[in-house]
DNA sequence: GATCATAGTCGTCTGCCTGACGATAAACAG
DNA sequence: CTGTTTATCGTCAGGCAGACGACTATGATC
């Protein structure tokens, strides 16, 4: 076969897809659009769109980001500033998984602070953020349009693995945040309750993630806490263990 | 835009390219093969193809394995029994990857057990068993075409990262093994030196990492080791440490 | 203002696991 | 028989996590 013939090989669609995560009222929640026309026309999904065609998938989804929400994306590599964490998910290509055509999605993950109500889309899509609990339970009506449900979980799943290793929690607060705060997130995307006392020596304790701005802040009631921003660590060795079960 | 309209979205080529890693004579080795035809013409390249009209990504993946080294692929979900384990990796797509057409490339991660010498494909490019350690030699003339070297890095990451907490170091193996063949995997992977009464101890005391098959070896010389097959356990908990720097 | 509820922070203790390493066992080569 | 190689069992000290007691500093309530 040659591969400069173009009917050498068959055309594909190629699409980003978004599983943009946050914690809102101590919950982890994605970010999802209602899809104006069929198929699954009502439904929500997962936002999302075309690659262009002089557009690098990792620009692709930062794009689409943008348009849905607003935030720049901060990809792996750099660090710190504004902006949510960016990574890649996986493919799904699937023949079947588009009714339309043959459609091949690259899906993202973004890690995203608590953010005010999503803005609507360029093409006026609503947008709102779900419970993911509540998008991934299983077999009721808010089921997610096309195979969206289990990118959705593979994303969830990445993330509750690399929140175990990395320094990525800190993706999920805002640029200042207490020790508590950083709790809540892990509690939240592992849906488990850990012990304040454990987690707060284990964090300071680990050099490099967390360096104290000064300050401190009562808005979370109580004795006020020491703020903290996210340090120079990406890895954390040894992990923090997810209880088991 | 309407999603019906072939000409909404710019049509892409969309192909796997595998990173096939073996241990061979205690090195880690990827299965190169040597291109036939412009771009990179005599260049070793990762083996790969364009993915069919109605065919999966996975389904493609072991579709060119089997064609390359005639291995039958295990994809994830499936355990036990013979055949390679398959994975998918990541996916590039940088619009300049390749110079004759828009091509994104959803690359896989395959971990075999020693071969024999790889068999020629089904179009006679010849392919070779290379050390990993030469392929990703900094800016020698080895230097593979395309982004391979960027694809190989990431696999060759990513099994490094995996054999820590799961068990998938025993994909390297053949069906029956002893303990210091699988530590020599570990140490051909991470290129470091273990312990063995320390590696002994951990992985016979994982419990479903390793089941004695009651036999014995001497084809590693000195005392008689016991043979073990992989357990049912995936994952590694706690994992194996890899010992810094 | 005293009391209570809430949240943060510092310590202690115990058990498990790892790294370092000594010692013994069972084969083969000379 | 002796040395070499590999396998396997044990011992010991240090590090870290889980369980949990104690104290501190705020705001809310009586």
């Amino acid at each position: 076969m040659s591969p400069y013939d173009p009917s050498a090989f068959p055309p594909f669609a190629v699409t980003v897809d978004l599983v943009v995560l946050t914690v809102r009222e101590h919950v982890l929640s994605a970010l999802v659009v209602r899809r104006g026309e069929p198929p699954f026309q009502g439904r929500w999904a997962l936002p999302g769109g075309f690659v262009r065609a002089d557009e690098d998938l990792a620009a692709a989804a930062a794009r689409e980001l943008a348009e849905e929400t607003g935030l720049r994306a901060q990809s792996p590599g750099s660090s710190g500033g504004p902006g949510a964490h960016l990574e890649q998910l996986a493919t799904f290509g699937d023949p079947q998984r588009d009714p339309r055509m043959r459609v091949v999605s690259v899906a993202h993950l973004v890690l995203a602070p608590d953010l005010p109500a999503p803005r609507a889309g360029g093409d006026a899509r609503s947008a709102r953020w779900a419970q993911v609990g509540e998008l991934l339970g299983s077999g009721d009506g808010s089921a997610l349009a096309f195979d969206h449900a289990q990118i959705l979980a593979e994303g969830v799943e990445r993330a509750r693995a690399k929140i175990e290793y990395s320094s990525l929690a800190t993706a999920f607060c805002p640029p200042s945040f207490t020790v508590g705060e950083l709790r809540r997130v892990y509690e939240a995307v592992w849906g488990v309750a850990l012990d304040p006392r454990n987690f707060h020596r284990k964090v300071t304790g680990t050099p490099g993630f967390l360096v104290p701005t000064g300050g401190t802040t009562t808005r979370q009631g109580g004795r006020p806490a020491q703020l903290f921003r996210a340090g120079g660590a990406t890895v954390l060795n040894p992990p923090m263990l997810r209880p088991e079960v």
